[in-house]
DNA sequence: GTGAAAGCGCTAACAC
DNA sequence: GTGTTAGCGCTTTCAC
């Protein structure tokens, strides 16, 4: 392995012009740093990001802290941070906590505080004070995905905005018994996802004269299994079966189409369904969704932060970045049969 | 941020002490030891790890090279590789390769030879010649998973063997015409997957004394949508319809569930569908697969690395070590009906 | 079992 | 625009 002194001997330079040439921090002129980079290009020299961080402070490194990999939404986030960093020589560190909770602990208490990593992005996490307070400590940006994190710079979706927005799409299609698939509590803890989701519902129905059904609720646990255990039983029932089911994920909206097919129930004849997210799947099962973009919210973490990793001190940036969404629409959802 | 210089002076003894003490390398009496943690506590002190691999030459963290995240399997690697790194004091850098191949590029150029990594984990990626070389010129363990690699460690699984497994068991309920969703050749690529999987079935057909049919063969891109569609191709002819399709994969297998629902069969009355994984999905829909345990594919890649890592030069272990698998059967196969 | 001191391979003042 | 040099914060010989 090359060292950058090699470097320097082979352009007929100093070690501090090699650095300055290949960093592109401080003046080289034209000349000189076409011949380094030919030299270290010939030797194969890449510089060792440990003695360069441990001399700059800089590590050109971003944690990701993440609570689940094998959904597909923070799957999308990670991906979309990933290659986000990758285009800007970052390397990604990625922290998941998806076991016990004594990991959450030890990547708070330890790793990420082994400088390591220049600033971290955490998914659908709310930290708590402590954690916060640790990373700020260290001088550390940090930026929230799902959010939102007091005192921290967040990327949100308007989860309430989003669940009225699939709820009037239902409500303008002339159904007016309208269930609701949401998660349960223990969703609730980290970002209150279902409880927004729940409540944007309501307020769609009470906006447009109608009253809440407690019986049309059903909650379930964000899976396809959960979805279709929920939907078998709100339309199970033989009187007064609602017309259309909003499920807080497309995950549960797609056991509900599965369930209305098992009890004979055609979709969107008998009943419409509509989810949220537009997951992979949401087009094979022609299902109507509220698009949030998993990917780009992934990207745009990252774009914050380097952005603030800049030195340049322009204005910080709002607090609390609001992500798009968007309905699309597609065959899972129409009118009200007439018989129905 | 505590320096090692402090702690060591709180608990009255020198740095090389507490480096000693702290990292469990050189001797050091119990007492002091206590000192020193108590110490380090105190000062909520964390080694920088730049500081520390500069001097050590150990990084204390794994590169993990992956072609995608989105997808069932390789999250579930990803996630045991992740889980065994975390127990082991380790961070993993993740690298996945899911955009252009330019990304793979500069992963091997620049990004893993920074000395950022004590080990590379590459899953499913057939690397090149060239690409091996420049790992072992720094002299950093590689272990495959999925590959096989030549030259490199590999966990493979036997995937000829898999699928003569899942078709013995559809021959042994007395099928005769079974149908083969496989993968098309763009998959063939990293890894010889599809093909063996083929081959498999087409040996245990042939020894089980039936001739491949040709027009048994259907291939997809090992998506559920990609198996909807094959499925349908297959079951939609009127006369001389297979009893049962072997999928490639879960995925497939699951379309296939699918499609012959939208064509008014039922599973397994009319048709006996199987695959290969043990989805998420699998048990929810009551599909007979063979399993492969990702998750502890992940964690079995990372303890061969540590081992590897240990200076301890005990005989290097077999090259290529086999992975378990087993036969799960569910609802989703059994004897072909007489009318059939 | 413990301490002193010499680096690990770079970067960033500072001088020129 | 370029070279000189003093660290960055640890680990590890080597003495004791």
């Amino acid at each position: 392995m090359a060292g950058i002194e090699e470097v320097a001997k082979l352009a007929g330079v100093s070690t501090a012009t090699v650095s300055r040439a290949l960093s592109g921090r401080g003046p080289v002129s034209e000349a000189t740093k076409l011949r380094v980079v030919a030299a270290a290009a010939e030797l194969g020299y890449v510089v060792s990001s440990n003695a360069s961080s441990l001399a700059s402070g800089r590590m050109r490194n971003i944690g990701v802290v993440i609570p689940f990999l094998d959904r597909w939404f923070f799957s999308s986030v990670l991906e979309g941070a990933q290659h986000a960093l990758l285009r800007n020589g970052y390397d990604l560190t990625l922290y998941n906590l998806s076991g016990e909770g004594s990991e959450r602990q030890s990547v708070f208490e330890h790793f990420l505080l082994r400088q390591r990593v220049d600033a971290v992005i955490a998914v659908s996490l709310e930290l708590t004070e402590a954690e916060v307070a640790r990373l700020h400590a260290l001088d550390k940006p940090l930026v929230g995905v799902g959010g939102p994190i007091p005192g921290v710079r967040t990327l949100t979706i308007d989860d309430v905005a989003i669940s009225r927005l699939a709820t009037e799409h239902l409500l303008a299609l002339g159904h007016t018994r309208i269930a609701h698939i949401g998660g349960t509590h223990e969703f609730d803890l980290d970002f209150h996802l279902p409880t927004n989701r729940r409540l944007g519902y309501e307020a769609a129905l009470v906006d447009a004269g109608y009253a809440v059904d407690p019986s049309l609720f059903a909650p379930a646990d964000f899976s396809i299994k959960g979805g279709y255990h929920a939907a078998k039983q709100l339309l199970g029932v033989p009187r007064d079966r609602p017309t259309a089911i909003f499920a807080a994920s497309d995950e549960m909206a797609i056991g509900s189409i599965l369930a209305a097919r098992d009890l004979g129930l055609s979709v969107p004849g008998d009943v419409s369904i509509a989810g949220i997210d537009d997951h992979d799947l949401a087009d094979f099962f022609g299902l109507t969704t509220v698009a949030q973009f998993p990917r780009q919210q992934g990207e745009r973490a990252v774009e914050i932060l380097l952005e603030q990793l800049q030195p340049t001190d322009a204005p910080p940036g709002q607090a609390d970045t609001r992500l798009p969404y968007e309905l699309i629409v597609r065959a899972s959802t129409a009118r009200p049969s007439p018989s129905a």
